[in-house]
DNA sequence: TCTTGACCCTCACGTTGCGATAGGCTTCAC
DNA sequence: GTGAAGCCTATCGCAACGTGAGGGTCAAGA
């Protein structure tokens, strides 16, 4: 008794491909081989299957399910505390990036209708806002102690109190803080601080 | 005045690596080449890249920062909201593995120990148990009006009753209603339904 | 018997966003 | 003038298959 791929795959509920795959890297080596080269699987291929299904149900790469396998299933606590520890950092990430398109929408439906370019000028400033007021940036760029440090600082607080009054990006105000901004970073890369 | 990729790499907080691809697939190319065939990036680039990297925070892949830069911004609400749908998918599917994984671990703990095989085979009653109770799954392999159509109804019955009382993986008795479902699906799969 | 259709086989390239070499110029500082 | 950085192009590698291309195999019907 056994299956050819095409009788597995629609078994399991996939392709011909992912078990061929699955031949490929050996994770699933079908037991036999009829005369004519036909891939078989026997009743314990299908029970392997099974549980290489059920690991990957619980989010393991193929990589993962193959080590799971080959140590007979030991470790499954240690993998799903792992998964586990995954799916948080994934789940945090996910929301905060949410709250932030959440935000950018907000913002951007209250300047009535403003042109397609104003469009990208808010993006990109917001993402200015989000990347350069985050203390890691502000970390990796503000060396303390060095001689720019003030000025950077007096920036961060126009540039914020800018986004607070919602200042359209057009405005002369806007282009001179950019320019501010760009003259320092020019000064910090060339002269090669680091 | 112009950077050189390492510049502009240290100043985006990005690699020389990344920047070349993001030359080779056109999305930042620069503006001028030194005699020596150096890239030369001008401010107007620089801008650019900012840019990109708004849109990166947002989520977008470099195809699509691309096409939205191609399209000068337009189209960005809707960016945003098809990013908004992915998120929400991601973050439901994300706390359904979770939980699932958080209810095997549970059910891993309540068996005081067990063999690790007994893992391996708790895994994979657990994933039948979740894919074949789950009504999709039912209705694909279960065509109503069937002739083993009762049959199933009473397998998934006592698979759900053996569940509810943790019954040992290894036991005569799981193994019987594994058997009976193996029987099952073979004769699907062979009869070629569907 | 021949043929048709539904299978099966083995390559092998495409996907995403770069990382990691390898082999070889250029430029700058001492 | 020479060594250390920094630059160049080109290519392979990664995850998990999708999607053909080109060609055998197998059961059934005309």
């Amino acid at each position: 008794m056994s299956f050819t791929v095409g009788h597995l795959a629609k078994l399991a509920g996939l392709t011909v491909r992912a078990l061929h795959h699955y031949d490929a890297i050996g994770l699933l080596v079908p037991s036999k081989r009829s005369e004519s080269g036909y891939r078989l699987y026997t009743q314990d291929d299908v029970l392997q299957l099974y549980r290489i299904q059920g690991l990957r149900r619980l989010g393991l790469s193929l990589t993962e399910v193959q080590t799971v396998l080959a140590r007979d299933g030991a470790m499954i606590p240690e993998m799903i505390a792992q998964q586990l520890a995954e799916l948080d950092a994934q789940i945090e990430h996910a929301t905060a990036l949410r709250s932030r398109l959440l935000q950018l929408r907000e913002r951007l439906a209250q300047g009535n209708e403003p042109d397609p370019g104003d469009w990208l000028a808010t993006v990109e400033l917001f993402s200015h806002y989000d990347k350069y007021c985050s203390p890691e940036e502000l970390n990796r760029l503000m060396v303390p102690g060095s001689e720019g440090e003030d000025k950077w600082k007096a920036l961060v607080t126009d540039a914020r109190a800018a986004m607070d009054r919602k200042l359209a990006p057009q405005s002369v105000e806007a282009r001179a803080l950019g320019d501010r901004w760009t003259r320092l970073v020019m000064r910090r890369v060339d002269g090669d601080i680091d």
